[in-house]
DNA sequence: GCCAACGTTGGC
DNA sequence: GCCAACGTTGGC
């Protein structure tokens, strides 16, 4: 199966690129995601060895931060299960687990971010579905053309 | 199955 | 902090 590149949103404050860059081995588990279309692209489209556009919101310049590959199947998301976590979900069944997560690596920081401005001016990249007026979630499938045009921006 | 109310996301 | 957009919930 072809390599596949997705965009998953992540704020700052709360996980950031920096932040993946400083977990052991540069991985992190992608968890918390709650919503029923990005929590079906993790569990059932992304594979390892994908690509991901880490980009940053809730800022002032939102931008894609950098890139990370995928190195695990999609597991149940542990933290729905965690009455402590702020992504505990009571409703939440064991034996039929509701949010899905996944592994991933960091690749690179970009050395410039690529900031929504730019992604919203660049030839090529009009069709993104991050760019789409209210689009909300938090793991959006790119085209292959638009990850290269994004990478060599930024890279 | 409809839809109003409510909660969340995320740019600005 | 505001608010548009959208998803989810729950009464009916």
């Amino acid at each position: 199966m072809a390599r596949r590149y997705w965009l998953m949103k992540t704020e700052p404050g709360t996980f950031s690129i920096d932040d993946l860059a400083r977990r052991p081995g540069r991985r992190a588990f992608w968890d918390g995601v709650r919503n029923y279309q990005a929590r079906n692209l993790i569990r059932d489209e992304i594979r390892p060895g994908d690509g991901v556009l880490v980009y940053h919101s809730g800022i002032a310049r939102p931008a894609v931060a950098g890139t990370a590959v995928v190195v695990g199947t999609a597991a149940p998301d542990p933290t729905q299960f965690d009455r402590r976590s702020p992504h505990h979900d009571p409703a939440a069944d064991p034996q039929s687990p509701r949010w899905y997560g996944v592994e991933i690596e960091l690749e690179g920081i970009f050395a410039k971010p690529v900031t929504l401005d730019e992604l919203r001016a660049t030839p090529g990249l009009e069709a993104m579905v991050v760019l789409r007026r209210g689009n909300r979630l938090s793991v959006t499938p790119v085209r292959p053309e638009e990850w290269s045009i994004v990478v060599a921006r930024g890279a």
